[in-house]
DNA sequence: ACTTGGCACTCAGGCGGGACGAGTGCCAGA
DNA sequence: TCTGGCACTCGTCCCGCCTGAGTGCCAAGT
């Protein structure tokens, strides 16, 4: 029993299902492909493959459609990446050139994987833990509120109301934006915190309470909004989901309203290139167990962010894989650019 | 004939189709409701309504349900709105305490708004138009590349990357800051363009190519974004839009994903309290014929920006409008006090 | 001039049964 | 080890039937 004739068996099954979205039998599977043995000797195999679970069929007189285990080993030893056509190439650059700042950046992505996958499309802004800050800026909003902006050298801007206990007047507010710029500035953002530890001491007595709300503040901000934004696009394409409707995609958007989850869907960070696949119950998330998740990360050498796309486990593997690392390689570029 | 009558059982058929989806005829009527005559009595007035096209039936020996007219008739003439319950005034009191910043509270809105209406919500950014501005920042990420920052009084932030046509150093940069900040602070955006006007002519002449640049950048990002900000949430709400299902809720999916369309669906600005209800057709956009639009302006007298939900035309409209009603005060006040 | 009960009519939806056909598992033979 | 044949299963489609909700109309009552 040739175990390469098993694994090819496997491959036309994953394929003709996610191309015809219905069970495919012994009979089709032998006239689309040139296996070149009989429907009977499919059968054996097929056997073989429920056997090991990697098939299943959804009732006994139906064909045979692949499993999440079935799609894993699809996925880690018979894919090849596809690669892109030229047209989508062509889509993707037009689509990125002319992006005037980041948030523009990061939007116009999530529109680009959503229409190239045609899937529901996750960018994660590129991350603040990674960038180092280009400059922090202080304003006055009312007496005792100031506005605290933080840019990074990534151009993302981020901003913080403070509640100070004391009033506070301008000469004061200059000298801690000095002060602070002269010893956070080009430090990593996760450093911050022992940059500005010592600060409060170089200020007078009085102003001491309104440097370390301020500094408390800014540390605080780093850490918690840090890695939380993410951006999301597509969802017109879940309706092309499948058959018994509101059950299958509710959970969906209900999961891709939370921006933790969506987090945890990003996933850990791994290497650029290298693209993660999560395939049904592998992503922990109880409601996207009939989902797969692709993601990669994207952004220079350390991998700043991550994007990906989520959708049905009966999704175009290689063509998916090659569209996320193509549209995450060009916005890598695009970013190294700006 | 009695005219009142008949608007009290369009009234009864639109409360009754609300609650059960489902086409509501004469017996039922009169069972729920204490008209005081018989069913042959209402299937006079029924008859009449349908003439009037008030109402009409999915087929016949069905009952009845409201048309888009109908429901017009019973926003504008029938419907008392409904105050909220004080679980719901609690409930949104909690959900906005503790919002940090700008960003926050819009988010923390438009989940709150989904929540209570159960239905997709929809809210702008705080107008820059008008807005004044607080204050300027100009940060160079190279020597080529400036990136403005813009800082208003309802503490949004605007961000954009400028590219130069010299290289410009520190010391241009700070008078760059300086002057700006002098002409332009305290304006109405509106108002930048003229501020920034003779701008050029304060600054050495090698120097000019720049600071028009950046002029005409700050003055562009503010016509451009203008109004264009919006958050949408709630969209898990769509699947209990109806029966059939992707083909009614995919259009609207889409629709929503145009920035363009959810401005046109927020519509022009009326006064706060000033509650706009579009129904079905009356939304020019075509996908959308089978939804309902509730918004209302919110933050202080001038009705800075505005909120609303998007939902089938066979809503809960006391309900919704209430809801949307209140929530825009909420967060008016909210933006007031910070 | 309305209102009401009665009555005939329409029609969507549910139910059951029969035919069809895709697909399987197994077995005997090459 | 492969193959053709065969019996079997079972989901799906289609048809006809029935039921019940709901209507429109009319003649009689107030």
């Amino acid at each position: 029993m040739s175990d390469d004739r098993r694994l090819a068996v496997l491959r036309a099954i994953v394929e003709d299902y996610v191309a015809t979205q219905e069970p495919v039998g012994s009979r089709a599977l032998v006239e689309r492909h040139r296996l070149g043995v009989s429907p009977a000797t499919i059968r054996n195999d097929m056997a073989a493959l429920e056997e090991e679970g990697l098939i299943t069929q959804p009732h006994t007189s139906a064909g045979r459609i692949p499993t999440d285990k079935g799609y894993r080993l699809f996925v880690d030893r018979l894919a090849a990446i596809k690669p892109l056509t030229p047209a989508e190439r062509r889509a993707i650059q037009t689509f990125l050139e002319g992006a005037v700042d980041l948030d523009d950046i990061v939007s116009r992505t999530v529109r680009l994987l959503a229409q190239v996958t045609r899937q529901v499309a996750v960018v994660q802004y590129p991350s603040l833990s990674r960038s180092t800050l280009r400059h922090v800026e202080v304003v006055g909003l009312s007496p005792s509120r100031i506005l605290l902006v933080v840019i990074t050298n990534t151009g993302r801007v981020e901003q913080r109301a403070v509640d100070c206990p004391v009033p506070v007047d301008d000469a004061l507010l200059g000298e801690l934006r000095a002060r602070l710029n002269a010893v956070a500035v080009g430090r990593r953002l996760t450093d911050i915190a022992d940059a500005v530890d010592g600060l409060t001491d170089a200020f007078a007595a009085p102003d001491r309470p309104v440097v370390s709300a301020v500094a408390a503040s800014l540390v605080e901000s780093m850490v918690e909004d840090g890695e939380e934004r993410v951006l999301l696009g597509g969802t017109a394409n879940l309706t092309r989901f499948g058959q018994d409707f509101p059950a299958t995609v509710q959970p969906v958007l209900e999961a891709l309203e939370e921006q933790v989850v969506l987090m945890r869907l990003l996933g850990e960070a791994t290497g650029p290139d290298q693209v993660s696949v999560r395939i049904g119950h592998e992503n922990s998330f109880e409601g996207l167990s009939g989902t797969s998740v692709v993601t990669t990360g994207y952004g220079g050498e350390e991998a700043v962010a991550r994007l990906g796309v989520v959708g049905p486990t009966r999704m175009d593997y290689p063509g998916t894989i090659g569209a996320v690392r193509a549209v995450a390689r060009y916005v890598g570029r695009i970013l190294g650019e700006s």
